[in-house]
DNA sequence: ATTTGAACTGTCACTACCGACAGTTACATG
DNA sequence: CATGTAACTGTCGGTAGTGACAGTTCAAAT
């Protein structure tokens, strides 16, 4: 029972805010849980590739170095099913799905890392996406009692400082400055990216194909870009303009 | 104790899947927790507009119609707060801090609905948002320790239910036909989105203007569209490029 | 009552885009 | 060796987009 309440004044220092260094949330967590590293990886996924924004960990430069070197990256189903869903996923449950990804489990093994382990998906606005992978040094069965009792524990603590992460670097601001877009120019952009011509938005909203032109020439102007094609990926990327 | 078992019990029935159905969803929760209603939405939100894409509640027809004829989305912090950022949203709080918002917690005591609870933030892939909020009847003593112990429950049973309705509605399958990029395809479409006219991007790439005109056309064969504008909005939205 | 902002329209000249024609080269896979 | 895929290039003719010129109308806010 003490250790419940361990855990509930942890969440609730997260809750306040109280945490926005990683090395400082990583050292919370495995203070208060029998967690063996963490890692936190906020990415931008397109396509297969991945941009990576941020990224902290406790594995040490040597694995990360032999996680690079040997491009791990590659065929880790842990990266690719926790960017690409919302549900935890299970690091043995992965390893038995993709067999392709032994190397990755067979090099932890080597350098003494642990195989189990659960990866959280912490989904961004914007389109970005974000996960909190914790690795856990017990065996199977002591791993699953333990998931079982603490999984609601991980998932608010990330969810958490998910947040804490967000809000505390928002400021790469750079879209405040932007003026608001009237009814008709979000609607001629919005055609626009459906692939609609001049002439044909004219037709649909039943106005001049001049005028048209007249609200574009001013969304582009408030968007401050040099063409149609770039307004239309600004107002998407913004979520200016909804989806048809 | 034998409540902690409750708990554990739904939260792994939630997590095997087994619950897809809003209504069955919103009974566990109720029979599990101390809730008195709960209300799920899934929505776009572009500009200061809202598109709902999917709707479940428990808080009855009446009060919906209530919601609705007095408009009071568009006064409800709940749903800019909640659907705007990643952290849980307390209702009292949100009241504090948005005294204009007063006709929608008058509104709900009017017709007998508690002011207490708490809106969970789920972020979806692709831009999306979805809520849960949980109302309780309870004073605001009680609701802090009630709030203080369950709301890692509450965070991971929603997690979980909002994975399940990903999951199980994800077959509007429209982008599942589409061929796959090439990296020349990609690196011309995010010139693209980026203003560059066909003579830049063939400068940068080192490149015919002729070829860039060839990759383009490819792309815009693949992604099945009309035109630039409307490939780059589609790459955009389906995160096939990066941002630049 | 004046100002502001949104919605709307016309013409001219230039540039960018787009489809259809018809190819070459290099590399990997079966 | 054949097949396929990606990367690459050229020309022609038509349509679409873009900037700069110069306006009107209507409703809401100051």
């Amino acid at each position: 029972m003490t250790e419940q309440q361990a855990v509930l004044d942890m969440l609730e220092i997260l809750e306040c805010g109280g945490c926005v260094e990683p090395a400082h949330f990583f050292t919370l967590m495995r203070r208060t849980f029998r967690i063996a590293h963490l890692l936190y990886l906020e990415a931008e996924p397109f396509a297969d590739e991945l941009k990576i924004c941020r990224l902290h960990h406790t594995f040490g430069a040597y694995a990360a170095e032999i996680y690079r070197t040997r491009s791990l990256h590659r065929i880790d189903p842990i990266l690719k099913l926790a960017l690409g869903g919302v549900r935890p996923v299970e690091w043995t449950m992965a390893r038995h799905r993709f067999p392709e990804c032994e190397p990755l489990f067979q090099s932890a093994q080597e350098i003494g890392i642990s195989t189990e382990g659960v990866a959280l998906p912490l989904p961004s606005p914007a389109g970005r996406m974000a996960l909190l992978a914790i690795n856990v040094n017990m065996s199977a069965d002591e791993w699953s009692t333990y998931r079982r009792h603490h999984l609601r524990d991980f998932q608010l603590a990330a969810n958490l400082f998910h947040a804490a992460m967000l809000e505390h670097a928002a400021m790469p601001g750079a879209f405040s400055t932007r003026e608001r877009l009237t009814g008709r120019e979000t609607e001629v952009l919005t055609w626009a990216a459906a692939g609609k011509s001049y002439w044909e938005i004219a037709t649909i909203l039943g106005i001049s194909e001049r005028t048209v032109r007249f609200f574009m020439t001013n969304a582009r102007r408030k968007l401050n870009v040099v063409s149609n094609t770039q307004a239309v990926a600004q107002a998407v990327r913004h979520a200016l303009i909804p989806t048809v």
